[in-house]
DNA sequence: TACTATAAATAACA
DNA sequence: TGTTATTTATAGTA
């Protein structure tokens, strides 16, 4: 049987093999919980030991427990007691929380549908007119000038398009939705509607 | 000088002898702070450890703190240790979808906030029409007869209002801010708008 | 793992 | 506290 050289002093510094470092966690590991129980019954200290090992393994030794010594540590932590009523006041809040914070996302996401579908009609300009007063109908007034001059040009924009490209729904038919011979135009229009149609909104030619 | 009868065996128990006791409790707490350092730097273990004395005081180490083994430990043990810890997770937790919650608030507000103001210029009839196609516009030319209608009912409310209250708005100016006097009317007016007053909407007369 | 030779820790004493 | 005689822990090896 040969001999062994015995124990050998070492340096304390990180261990580089990585099999003889498993084996020193363990021995040291053991030897040091082993002394953390001494100093409790010999003592009557109150420890904790918490260690993970490099694989992220956990061992721990506590005197009289480990939570016990940590709430002791932390000891202005108000939450000192082992309270099964304080847990369960705890989770029903937290449940409560959770249901609230749960209706408060879904109101969000409801809200924009709320808002459009609720306080929209389905056309922007259905829309009551009795709440206005004259400083609101001098602006309507002006607003509807430009609404004429906007619905021109879209209306502009609509025919061009129907007159550069051969597979527009508006090639199918040459009065579609909406748009009606034009009136004669006493005043001289305008508009670069091609084929002669104009838009008729009832207000007098354009 | 007398022979120290050199380092006895001893039993694991409670020291009675206070002093003695005291002074075991140093000398082996020294060396079980010493070993956990060691155990740390050999094997790149993370380790926590917490004593307090028979008399309180108290002695704590931690690779790489206290606290940062502390909160691993209480991690990934919340769910199934005692209560302490179990009531130190829920606090967090409830910390946590309480300021979720708070969050969420805010944000469905300020969603309210921006869909109003976003969807809503200061004035409806404020709107693009880029996104109108013929259909809209066909329904637009209808909605706006149905408007002028209604802009008429509103205008001559706001007359009728005029003449039978002194205390009106209107009553301090004759023509007042969006009135302005009718144009000859060629076709003749189906206005009731008394004092010969009417809106012009620029669309021709009414 | 288990075994030793040896380093480290420490009980008793000063 | 410091010293010393021992016990205990453990590094290296099988």
């Amino acid at each position: 049987m040969g001999k062994s050289k015995g124990r050998q002093k070492i340096e304390i510094k990180r261990i580089q093999n990585e099999d003889h470092r498993q084996v020193t966690f363990s021995k040291r590991r053991k030897g040091l919980f082993k002394k953390a129980s001494e100093l409790c019954i010999l003592c009557g200290a109150e420890t904790a030991l918490i260690v993970f090992s490099p694989a992220g393994k956990v061992f721990s030794f506590g005197h009289p427990s480990v939570n016990s010594v940590i709430n002791r540590y932390m000891d202005r932590s108000s939450v000192t007691q082992n309270n099964d009523g304080a847990i369960r006041e705890l989770s029903r809040r937290l449940t409560e929380v959770n249901e609230e914070l749960e209706a408060e996302k879904r109101k969000g996401l409801m809200i924009l549908d709320e808002v459009k579908k609720e306080k929209m009609p389905q056309f922007w300009w259905e829309q009551p007119i009795d709440k206005l007063d004259v400083n609101d109908l001098k602006q309507l007034k002006m607003a509807i000038e430009e609404l004429r001059k906007n619905a021109m040009k879209r209306a502009e924009e609509l025919m061009m398009m129907e007159a550069s490209s051969s597979s527009s729904f508006l090639a199918f038919n040459p009065v579609p939705l909406g748009v009606i011979p034009a009136r004669q135009d006493e005043r001289g229009s305008t508009s670069i509607i091609p084929h002669g149609f104009s838009l008729d909104f009832g207000f007098g030619n354009i």
